[in-house]
DNA sequence: TAAGAATACTACTAATTTACTAGGAATTTA
DNA sequence: TAAATTCCTAGTAAATTAGTAGTATTCTTA
């Protein structure tokens, strides 16, 4: 299974506009840049955190992206499954109708526990434990995430 | 994440060479008849599983396919890996020079995370727990897996 | 009020992957 | 030798990914 540029580049998106948290809006241009990425496909990515709700946007001069709730208010899970989609698609494992045997298969019980452990991970967690990982790590340019 | 019909249908393929373990080989023909998906695909996915040692064939008249080993002793990693391949696939976390920002990265931490909790799920099962866990069930029809 | 800086919106595209289909060669049994 | 089976290779339509591109809209500030 592949993780898409989406998620990881929307991911520490994220990251950096927690990082500057409290310290006025973050330019598409000034991420981009530190990022390494492109600043249209950012723009689209950044497009999608703002229809989830997990960003604002400022428009004009001086403007930018701001976090919409505080880091330790955002949740892992919203973040994946907006820019990635569901966590694991198998359709049986979502959606009962989609197979008779539902309840005797085998096979979609452990697609549902992988799927399970994935949700595991990412629902334990926030963008603001992300956050504090890195400070913990202290190093040169924090920028670097 | 969406997980492939590749290894969705050569995982019940495997199953059901389970299930008829020292019953005989199982004919491609069959397997794709009683899972309803296409003789050629399954051919496909069955050569893949060969490739990897997972399973034997004989050729000619009553030939087919049968495991190479016992159910127990098919870890469902292994499975995995063959069909889908690696399973969270993010340069980083298996390849420590992609980055220089390796050992301080924090997103790349959480796909590691993630990619272990996956791992787990797997590593600790094999298709002879599968097995036992359809007899469990015990249903009408034996080869709806 | 005009210029410029930023986001917003929409359309296009090359490359890759998926999920097959198709045809015939090789092997084995009866 | 005929028939049944696996083996091998090639092709292909549809979807997805990872962008690029252009222009419209909004807001600030001089």
């Amino acid at each position: 299974m592949k993780l898409s540029t989406r998620t990881r580049y929307g991911m520490r998106a994220l990251l950096e506009l927690a990082l500057a948290y409290n310290s006025g809006p973050l330019q598409i241009k000034t991420i981009a840049q530190h990022q390494n990425i492109s600043n249209k496909y950012l723009e689209q990515l950044v497009a999608m955190l703002k229809t989830a709700g997990l960003v604002r946007s400022i428009r004009g001069p001086h403007g930018g992206y701001v976090l919409s709730k505080a880091p330790k208010d955002i949740n892992l899970v919203d973040v994946f499954k907006t820019l990635e989609g569901p966590v694991l698609t198998v359709e049986c494992v979502d959606d009962e109708t989609v197979c008779e045997n539902h309840a005797d298969c085998i096979t979609r019980r452990l697609w549902s526990e992988i799927n399970e452990a994935i949700l595991n991970v990412l629902s334990n967690k926030t963008i603001g434990d992300l956050v504090e990982m890195n400070d913990k790590n202290k190093q040169k340019n924090s920028y670097q995430i």
